[in-house]
DNA sequence: AAAATAATTTAGACAAATCTAAAAATTTAT
DNA sequence: ATAAATTTTTAGATTTGTCTAAATTATTTT
């Protein structure tokens, strides 16, 4: 298996991320995201269209090939999985874990990662919520609601949060909301869309619209 | 706090495990063990020198400077660390975390590093015996002493083995002796050098001068 | 459909880390 | 003390990844 360097590893994942579905990335998007010029972004085209990871036409913009994508799962799942022990074992802070993850999302020995998967016990999200890719690139696509779509009275689990500054995660930390914690939407507010909810037995606690846009749940 | 390059690291760490209490590296010794050339050393060298990480003057060989030594020992406690981790944690054997833990030991979050430490329990040596140093540098210089040299019937605990090859994990592994292992010389035989010792409460087993010599004990 | 604007690519330069080949300094042998 | 051998440094080139400024292509406005 080749080696490639964090440099193109993190063009590869910004892609990802970048091109939905079917979509275009653009010279200037990326450049953007992985914090260079265009000039830049040029260059590395060419050298990943050299070696099969994206498909470029100049001027056209650009998509992962197959190949590409499955470097691309193999990074975020490197990413993730170490996100996921900074917080669970290290117990580093939601805002926290990002950061060093970036480093480490670049060590890519096969055998570290499928052990360390091992030892975290396959976990199948990290902590913002997003999936874990398994060995073989696959992971759950998390059928996750907005908390404000949610219906009344159902019972629902913190899968996702998006928007990861510090200012929300103390909001969140203040509500003693965070993954997995088991919720029900119990009144819903059109005036301001703020919403009334009940975690777990506890007495029920209003929450701002806002802030219920930033929470993605599951089917409880 | 500064940060350095992979490849500068690896420079620096080599020359601390190079020079001894007061000796000089040389530029082919290190030239050897970084696995580059002497030409590159030498540029190396004029740049940690401006870094003010070595002393160093043209054909004189160098040393490391006391603000080097300290990054020495940061790299260090990084790679120690790591392979316990890895050895420990996800049960990588002897002689598989070297080689991992050389890239682990280049991600300097001092935070990663720290939390780590605790994480592990603050171990003192690594799988190899060898000491990690602590967030100040402090490590301990373990007087272990060959098991060769061990006098009879005083209790005793497995620090280090040197030489790492696989045949030698394997042989260790079949008499069950590894690192922190409790054992006992019983009989010394001058004929061959050959030892009779008792780990625990087992029976008596027998291994070979050239085996008792690659193991180091310290009072048990 | 031009003209103006924006996006993208090319050209040329630079820093980091490496290499080979040649020159210089040091050490060893005669 | 010379000469030979070894070690070390310098000079010049190469690769990777980046940049600025200029040229080119595409898109939007008029
Ligand atoms: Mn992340
Ligand atoms: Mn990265
Ligand atoms: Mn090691
Ligand atoms: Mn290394």
């Amino acid at each position: 298996m080749l080696n490639y360097s964090s440099s193109e590893e993190n063009y590869i994942k910004t892609i990802f991320h970048l091109q939905g579905e079917d979509g275009n990335v653009t010279t200037n998007e990326l450049a953007d995201r992985v914090k260079t010029k265009p000039a830049s972004v040029t260059d590395m085209m060419k050298k990943l269209k050299s070696r099969k990871l994206v498909n470029y036409q100049p001027y056209k913009g650009f998509r992962l090939t197959p190949d590409g994508r499955k470097v691309a799962l193999g990074i975020i799942r490197r990413h993730r999985l170490w996100e996921f022990f900074l917080a669970e074992k290290l117990k580093f802070k939601w805002d926290e874990v990002h950061e060093v993850a970036e480093y480490l999302e670049h060590v890519s020995s096969k055998k570290l990662v499928d052990k360390l998967d091992e030892f975290l016990g396959f976990p199948k999200f990290d902590p913002h919520g997003d999936p874990i890719p398994d060995t073989n690139g696959k992971m759950e696509n998390s059928r996750q609601v907005n908390l404000a779509d949610w219906p009344v009275n159902k019972p629902a689990i913190v899968c996702q949060v998006v928007n990861q500054s510090t200012a929300l995660l103390e909001l969140l930390q203040h509500k003693k909301i965070t993954i997995g914690t088991k919720l029900e939407v119990k009144k819903k507010f059109g005036y301001d869309d703020s919403l009334e909810i009940r975690i777990q037995k506890q007495l029920p606690v209003t929450i701002s619209g806002q802030l219920a846009q930033t929470i993605f749940v599951n089917h409880g």
